[in-house]
DNA sequence: TTTATATTTCGCAAACATACGAAATGTTTT
DNA sequence: AAAACATTTCGTATGTTTGCGAAATATAAA
């Protein structure tokens, strides 16, 4: 009879950085820009990247609704950097999540090759 | 001229782990099925999530090709756990992700309240 | 063999995500 | 003021995700 479970805000956070992670061209922007230690243009951005200009500017913007990423306006070109603080959150979240395994269980059957992977 | 790079196996990876973890309901049942050493039937789970069997199926159904589950047939129950080998991968490819940014930069200003985590 | 139980697949609808080019915004240079 | 530039927003097309209930599948119990 517990059905309607209110999910904890951990799970929602989970949920919610995952969204943001879920597509590579958000992936790569967020791995180069925590790897480079300074920001980085739009413009930079599209050189390397396989779409337009104004589908770039939605990822950025989706990246900055999660909070992972910050602008700076530096006219007329916008600098993206690393929202360090949410980058910790998200760091802090994962590994909590990840590790959250009790103990080994008994392996279940039923393994297969997951060739798609 | 260095358009249409090819994304890395690993950034790819990334994107397809968080696909499959962008959403609460696949969240919770990975938090549940990692935590709790042993496995899981589905109409357990139905009844403490707010989705309909069909959609919980589906829901399991992706968790599945993302290759983080595994089910375990026992008629007429199907047993689901979690799939230690890529729940570990998993790990892994986050953390090493996680931590990728070499040293603290300069703030980089504009840095919003984000009222909607 | 019929009935009950557990789960999945199917068919559909609504909402969301991804992509593009064109137009808009705002700043700098001429 | 006009032209050039970087970026975003708008409108639109197309595909994917999420959800449901009904029907299908398959096993166990009566």
């Amino acid at each position: 009879m517990a059905k309607k479970l209110e999910f904890t805000p951990e799970v929602q956070q989970i949920a919610r950085f995952s969204k943001a992670l879920s597509h590579p061209v958000r992936v790569y922007i967020l791995q180069k820009l925590s790897k480079m230690n300074s920001c980085c243009y739009s413009g930079d951005l599209v050189e390397e990247l396989p779409v337009g200009r104004s589908t770039l500017s939605q990822h950025l913007k989706e990246l900055k609704y999660a909070g992972l990423i910050q602008g700076e306006i530096n006219p007329p070109y916008i600098k993206y950097c690393i929202n360090r603080e949410n980058w910790e959150r998200a760091k802090k979240l994962y590994i909590d999540f990840l590790n959250e395994n009790h103990s080994v269980n008994i392996p279940c059957g039923e393994t297969e090759p997951l060739t798609h992977l």
